[in-house]
DNA sequence: CTAGGGTTAG
């Protein structure tokens, strides 16, 4: 005993002289850890026999029991710091953090396992504050961290954003030497930089560390990954391949997401191999990752087969799925795969719901949505904002906007992405007015718009009318420097165009560095609007330059020269479009009837099997209309053929034959219905009156917004 | 007896 005791007195005197060096720590915390050691090493006997009474009570999770041998250990003489460090172990194994915060509170003396155990289940229980507290406490009571204490307690600071005091424990680490030799300090480190945003400072620490295992490099990806530097996340992966060091199935999970985002599939495929050979496909993490990476390569059918070799996908796996199938535009399948999920009585999350949200709204599929909705509320996601922009997306793309803002005010927290939607949801409504007050009231609580917020508000003014507004708040972007990129200058044009302020929006165009097809052919739309061959074919010429054969071009000049009576020149424009192949695209409505949608053809009288009474309903409608003043406008009909004829073709555009067969089903309320082309000025006028005739409201969604018919006008205020 | 990394997002 007494060898030992100077065994010990030597070793902490050494320790001591490097310590007292660089930390500058006094003589007390040398006698306090002196101390311990001789009682630690005096109680030893005493804690054996109370060893395998205390796992007993750990299995159990029975505090009494705790309680129970604290009492005998005190009955026998020995005070509880002797063996105070395995009853607190004992309490957190339990769970019990206060009674071994109350057992800690009163030792006269902790030896470090003490401070660190408590300290490590503070901050792995979500209770970082208390784990940075009693981390304070520690140095102020001059005991000196660990790399138990310093792995652990990095990990708080970036929970709660201490950037000070982890640069100071950071110096801490490098003194005591544990930066370079305890992969656990290095790899608490380099995630702790990662989780601040600086990867460049995470990495200067990888290089440092002596021997790196795979836990560190994989923290380092992860960063890069997560930061959205994927070329450096494959970088360190191919690095770490190189160096012998062995990827497991986090390392995948990580930079597979890296691939995904960089499109990179030849790598992916290869990562994919690796994998495989190394067995670790079976891991769910990375399966789920591997998936994503598939998806946002858009390659549906290998993300469908990784799925189905997955024997038990959980809630992150179903969202990857849903949310992926949505992204490549295969809403009816994602939807699909939404319903097995709660059928399999998996729990969707507000990420989920999202995405299920998303795929009904890019098909206006208004019932389906409801009863996401439905299953929204049911798990408690009503106020939740992903779920919430789910919401206010699906209603607005529904024509519902009331319906999408009063999700929109009950949202317990808003942000940019809440606000965008709801103002894009007034501004494809035409709600103009409402979409400005918002974006007012968004500036108002400090929320710095971005380049979705400003196309909406633009939008908003270009399909309300408010031209003078648009131009204002446009001029407004302009100078505060506001990134303005090519859907924003062809919003512009459009608004400035459909005002006949033709000049004025080509004008606009020179502005822009790399104008593409898709702004001049807005120019061309509007001057097909207010009928200027002039400058239209000067526009055709333009794009023909970019895009040879463009087909919207030429079927727009055809249009524009039926409208105009030059029909030489539409038979020119024809047999051009036939020549290269080019067919317009048929114009085609959708309605939903009975959760079941009917889709309608313009000039296709007789594929639907109910097409006899849908005609029927049809002349009974036109007829009805006619009595309160409906004349055809043949001006929209762009062929060369007799009046009775024209008459005949307008008669059978596709949206009338979706609302005559609406109207004959009965369907209760609003009709919605929706058209893959812009709605014309006849049927724009024919529905405006039908609303009155039978006394209910009409949606319609075409290609750019919506129209709401009530009662004989058009919410559009005919401005579109 | 105490310690480190991952996958879903409007």
């Amino acid at each position: 005993m007494r060898r030992d005791f100077n065994g010990g007195l030597i070793a902490f005197s050494r320790i001591l002289k490097i310590f007292d060096k660089k930390t500058g720590l006094s003589e007390p915390y040398f006698h306090s850890q002196f101390r311990l050691l001789c009682t630690t090493s005096n109680s030893i006997t005493t804690t054996h026999t109370f060893s395998p009474l205390l796992r007993q009570c750990i299995d159990e999770r029975s505090i009494s029991g705790i309680k129970n041998i604290q009492a005998q250990m005190l009955k026998s003489g020995f005070p509880i710091q002797l063996s105070g460090s395995k009853l607190v172990d004992a309490s957190l194994k339990c769970g019990e953090i206060g009674y071994a915060r109350q057992l800690f509170d009163g030792m006269p003396e902790r030896h470090i396992v003490t401070w660190n155990s408590l300290i490590a289940y503070s901050i792995k229980h979500r209770r970082s504050k208390e784990g940075v507290e009693m981390y304070r406490l520690m140095i102020t009571n001059n005991v000196l961290p660990d790399e138990y204490t310093l792995s652990s307690v990095f990990k708080a600071f970036s929970d709660l954003s201490l950037e000070k005091e982890a640069l100071r424990s950071h110096g801490l680490a490098v003194i005591l030497g544990l930066e370079v030799s305890n992969l656990f300090v290095g790899s608490a480190l380099v995630d702790m930089y990662v989780k601040f945003g600086k990867t460049r400072e995470a990495k200067l620490v990888l290089d440092r560390v002596d021997e790196k295992d795979v836990v560190l490099i994989t923290a380092l990806i992860v960063g890069y990954s997560q930061k959205g530097q994927d070329a450096e996340a494959v970088k360190a992966f191919q690095s770490m391949l190189a160096e012998g060091v062995q990827p497991n199935e986090y390392t995948y999970a990580s930079v597979l997401i890296s691939c995904g985002n960089l499109k990179d599939i030849g790598i992916g495929k290869l990562i994919h191999g690796l994998m495989i050979k190394s067995g670790f496909d079976s891991a769910l993490g990375s399966q789920t990752s591997l998936l994503t990476m598939y998806l946002r390569c858009s390659l549906v059918d290998d993300s469908l087969w990784v799925f189905k070799c997955i024997e038990y996908p959980n809630q992150v796996t179903w969202t990857s799925l849903i949310s992926g199938l949505v992204e490549n535009s295969r809403e009816e399948m994602a939807l699909t795969e939404f319903g097995k999920m709660m059928r399999d009585s998996i729990k969707p999350n507000s990420f989920t719901l999202s995405s299920a949200l998303r795929g009904c709204s890019n098909l206006a599929m208004f019932e389906e949505g409801r009863q996401i909705h439905g299953i929204v509320t049911k798990y408690g996601f009503d106020r939740d904002k992903y779920a919430g922009s789910g919401l206010i997306d699906l209603y607005g793309k529904c024509g519902c906007s009331d319906m999408a803002r009063s999700v929109f005010d009950t949202l317990n927290e808003v942000d940019v992405i809440s606000f965008n939607t709801m103002i894009y949801s007034y501004a494809q409504n035409g709600f103009g007015r409402e979409a400005l007050e918002l974006f007012e009231r968004m500036i108002n609580l400090g929320l710095q718009p971005n380049d979705v917020t400003v196309l909406s508000v633009l939008l908003a003014c270009n399909n309300s009318g408010l031209v003078e507004e648009g131009c204002e708040l446009f001029d407004s972007f302009r100078k505060d420097k506001t990134v303005l990129t090519n859907d924003h200058y062809a919003c512009m044009v459009d608004m400035l165009g459909r005002a006949g302020r033709l000049e004025e929006a080509e004008m606009l165009i020179t502005e822009v560095v790399n104008p593409d097809l898709v702004l001049w052919r807005t120019l061309l739309s509007a001057c097909n609007i207010h009928r200027n061959v002039e400058m239209a074919e000067r526009i055709k010429r333009k794009i023909l330059e970019i895009a040879p054969g463009d087909e919207g071009t030429l079927i727009l000049m055809s249009n524009l020269y039926a409208a105009t009576g030059k029909w030489n020149k539409v038979i020119e424009m024809k047999s051009e479009m036939k020549e290269m192949k080019l067919k317009k695209n048929p114009a085609m409505s959708w309605v939903e009837v009975d959760r079941e949608t009917h889709t309608f053809m313009a000039g296709d009288l007789f594929s639907h099997p109910n097409s006899g009474q849908i005609l029927e309903t049809l002349e009974e409608l036109i007829k009805k209309a006619k009595d309160l003043g409906y004349v055809e406008d043949k001006s929209c009909v762009f062929q060369d053929m007799e009046e009775s004829a024209k008459e005949r073709s307008l008669h059978q555009h596709s949206e009338k034959l979706a609302i005559a067969f609406a109207v004959w089903r009965n369907v209760c309320g609003t009709i919605r219905i929706l058209k893959n082309l812009r709605v014309c000025v006849d049927c724009h006028n024919w529905i405006k009156i039908v609303s009155r005739v039978i006394k209910r409201e009409i949606i319609c969604r075409d290609s750019k917004r919506f129209h709401h018919f009530r009662d004989g006008s058009c919410s559009c205020g005919d401005y579109w």
